[in-house]
DNA sequence: TTGACAGGATACCAAACGGTATCATAATTA
DNA sequence: TAATTATGATACCGTTTGGTATCCTGTCAA
């Protein structure tokens, strides 16, 4: 379905990258801005946002000699849908248990 | 908030986890049974399973010498939290997208 | 009780991953 | 122009990961 799944799912796998995700919720950041937060180097933050970038979570917007990184919010859209699929499940468990506990109630008149 | 978020982000990084995932929405599967529907050993999908265990999406039920792996759809609630953090900004960009194109329109009349 | 069958555990291997160090390039600025 | 600044690219390193092969344990059936 959304082809970016795999690479999505990669990208959000790692604390770093989930933690670069919030940072630029709060607007763009250049790579030296996001690098001041971490106790890494420039070039691993770059290859974090790469991944990032492969993603397709975030986008860069270049402006003189900085390259601005701002979240790209669409990006989640596969692991969201992905991830929605097994909301059914969930409802299904839930009324799984609405049926359980009416069985219990009966159940209790002849006590199993 | 959630402590499983990281191993619950880990788990559904693999493809071959998020089929197993798929599959065991239809049912309960022992662990040869979901061998018969991939191109690795059973110590492979063994291993698969211990992640998304780690990670809370299964949970396994044990009759005899058979062990059924089944889902657990609350598992789910962590990333899906996490990515819903994320439903808000793009809320947001759709209503700047709006205030764009109403802004759009004033600039049309003097054709900036 | 002796096989056969389902699963667990571990050692091992190649590839991927997260990180650093280093060098190269383009754009500001003194 | 020369120095500085912001970033990109790449080689390299230790650890983790996905996989196999192998052996061990527990359960069922002759």
């Amino acid at each position: 379905m959304h082809p970016d799944t795999q690479n999505g799912f990669r990208a959000l796998a790692d604390p770093t990258r989930r933690d670069i995700l919030k940072r630029l919720a709060k607007g763009e950041h250049t790579i030296a801005q996001l690098t001041q937060h971490f106790d890494m180097t420039r070039a691993a933050v770059k290859k974090h946002l790469t991944v990032l970038s492969d993603g397709g979570l975030i986008t860069t917007r270049a402006a003189g000699r900085e390259r601005f990184n701002a979240l790209n919010p669409d990006g989640f859209a596969p692991m969201r849908d992905w991830i929605g699929f097994f909301d059914h499940f969930w409802d299904a468990q839930l009324s799984y248990l609405k049926d359980a506990i009416e069985n219990n109630n009966q159940k209790d008149q002849h006590n199993d």
